[in-house]
DNA sequence: TCTGCAAATGCAACAATGTTGCAAAAGAAT
DNA sequence: ATTCTTTTGCAACATTGTTGCATTTGCAGA
C-alpha cells in the first residue's frame, strides 16, 4: 500500500503534505509525533497544516492516536490488526518509543451495574527492547 | 480518614488550599477536574497554586492524575485498592464522568521480544448508569 | 504566645499545543 | 486551459501548564 494509493482510497486530495507524512507512517514501525514528522518531512510547513492534515488523516481512519499522559501525542497508521475497540500501546519511558501492540486475547474487566463499554485503551508504560537495563 | 491527617501523615503543611482540594476528593466517588475543584472550593485560589497543589499530592502519592485523550485531565483519591502498577479507568463519552474501577483480575499481555513492562494504564470509554442508552 | 525560618502563595511573564477566520494557492474534474 | 472546490499559510486567539520572584503563611522551637 502506498501514500498515494491510502488517499485515493479515501478520497482525499493527493496534497504534498498529506502524501509525505503518510509515506513516513508506512515506513516507520512505531508511532510517530508532529516534530518527528516534521524534522523528516522534507517540506516545511505550518503547523496549521499539520493539524488539519492529522484531523483529516484521523477522520479518514487511516491513522490514529497515542496520547501519553499529558506530555507527548503520537500518531501511527491504523493496521486491519488494530482492533476497532480494544487498542494496546506500548511507550518507552526512557526514549519515548511509542509502538502499537498486537494482541488476539480479548481482554474483558467487569464494569459496576449500569454501565456499557464501547471501547478499551490499553497504555503499556516500561522499557523497550534498546532501553533494557 | 480526614483531609487534616492526610497531609500530616504525608508530613505537608496544612494549607487552605490543599485542605480544600483534599476534602472535595474525598466526598466525591468520581476523579475531578481543575475546574470541578475550583467550582466547588469556597476560597479563590490562583491557578499556579492548582498545579502546584496538584504536584504536591500527586508527589505524595496521595491523588493520581488521569487523563483522557487530550481532551481532560482529572485526580482521583489513591486508595489501596488501587494497583500500583495496573489502573483501571472508566471514561463516560456523555457526561465525562471519570471513574477508578476496581478490579482483581492481573491483566497479562504478551510484549515483544526485550521489551519489559512497568506499568499499565487501562481506560474504558462507554457511557454511564446516567448517560445509558 | 511570640519569633524566625522554610515553605506556599499570588502575580506576571512565558512556553507549548491546539483552534479559527480569511485571503491566496493548489488539486482535480471538465 | 478553465473553473470550482479544497487546502494552505498567516495572524490572532484559547487553553493548559511552568518558572522566577517578592510577599505571605504555616509551624516548630523558645
Amino acid at each position: 500500500m502506498t501514500a498515494k494509493q491510502l488517499l485515493q482510497q479515501h478520497k482525499l486530495k493527493r496534497t504534498s503534505c498529506r502524501e509525505g507524512m503518510l509515506e513516513l507512517f508506512l515506513a516507520s514501525k512505531e508511532a510517530l509525533s508532529e516534530n518527528e514528522l516534521r524534522e523528516q518531512l522534507s517540506g516545511s510547513y505550518d503547523r496549521t497544516t499539520f493539524y488539519r492534515s492529522f484531523i483529516t488523516l484521523l477522520d479518514a481512519g487511516i491513522i490514529h492516536k497515542i496520547v501519553v499522559d499529558n506530555i507527548l501525542t503520537k500518531y501511527a497508521l491504523t493496521t486491519p490488526m488494530t482492533r476497532e475497540h480494544q487498542h494496546v500501546h506500548f511507550f518507552c519511558t526512557h526514549c519515548e518509543t511509542t509502538k502499537c501492540i498486537q494482541t488476539d486475547v480479548e481482554i474483558t474487566i467487569q464494569l459496576p451495574e449500569g454501565f456499557h463499554q464501547d471501547s478499551m485503551d490499553i497504555l503499556i508504560k516500561g522499557s523497550c527492547n534498546h532501553c533494557k537495563q
